[in-house]
DNA sequence: CCCTGCATTCAAAACATTTTGAACGCAGGG
DNA sequence: CCCTGCGTTCAAAATGTTTTGAATGCAGGG
């Protein structure tokens, strides 16, 4: 094959490998997914893991990954009793799958504790002596900090989520002005 | 001191651990950052080390990290030898801080390395057989899709980045409606 | 000029994650 | 009912990251 098209190969998968650390994923994940949004035609188990030069076992277990998170479909080829696999290329459905699983749980996760902790410092309040009701108050004011933060991240999360691509910037609007 | 207080503190370091590690530092950066964000007085490295149960060199370094992100500042204790540091406050300020320095360069390059590709296949398209210009053109999709995405992610960082958190919402629109 | 009290550095150790490949399981063909 | 080809599993090995603490540096006091 000709070389531009392995160096922009090459290149793609680097960055999709780097793209996929920075969400929390592994390396490998980002890796085979590139090669599969590279490749026109399905590609199999064997053939993932010659082009990466990775084993059997970790393509297995990378590739059921990248399916739990809706990254990656598997697909029939006819006359093959092998499983093959084609990327899901529409990229903002993957981003949505991943935010609105994973990182709003989390960040509904944090709020629930941030409010939990309001209420432990409201209630202990009356048993506390007058340096320590200070310091509880002190607590109250960072925590806000906190909340705030979330409440922020949870709009934006809500936003990219519950939408198309072309109406992001509206359903982020729509929420601020409410 | 209160149980209740220990206990909200204690959380609260566990909450910013994780957040740490979801944006690419070290839990212990987290830990040391929350530290200080629930003492209402600037703390010394060794007070540190010995509420967290971390060696001096580890507070040490993490420190530097936490100077560099500015999200610590080092602080004056009159009648002291030691160094004191007291937790950035504006957590929007952080944000900005890392989300300018760090993201927007990561993004920058992803797209800066999407473009080159672009212009590399398109110089080769002659060199190419048919099949490999089919494949080419195939790539320019994905690439393209690619670049999309990147793109939106600059918008969405320069409007965090560029303006006070009040500020956000109108900024985005503002770009998108260009 | 030495001593003390800190802060910093960095190589080695502890720890965590990822990768591998051999063993196993399973379906379909003969 | 065995054989083959493929996918999965998982314990062990490789690799990567974080933590430690001994050595070092540095400033100020005596």
């Amino acid at each position: 094959m000709h070389e531009t098209l392995v160096a922009v190969n090459d290149s793609t998968l680097s960055g999709l490998g780097r793209l996929a650390r920075f969400f929390g994923f592994s390396e490998v994940m980002g890796r085979l997914y590139g090669t599969l949004l590279m490749s026109p035609e399905p590609l199999s188990l064997d053939e993932l893991g010659d082009t990466l030069d990775i084993s059997k076992g970790s393509v297995s277990m990378n590739m059921r990954d990248l399916e739990r998170w809706g990254m990656a479909k598997e697909v029939w080829v006819r006359g093959e009793r092998r499983k093959f696999y084609k990327a899901e290329s529409d990229m903002w459905q993957v981003i949505r799958n991943v935010l609105g699983s994973r990182e709003q749980r989390e960040v509904q996760m944090a709020l629930h504790v941030l409010g939990e902790n309001i209420e432990k410092l409201q209630a202990a309040e009356c048993e506390l002596s007058p340096e320590e009701q200070q310091l509880a108050r002190y607590y109250l004011d960072r925590i806000a900090d906190l909340q705030a933060f979330f409440q922020f991240a949870q709009l934006a999360l809500h936003a990219v989520v519950g939408s198309d691509k072309a109406l992001d910037f509206d359903a982020i609007t729509r929420i601020e002005i409410e």
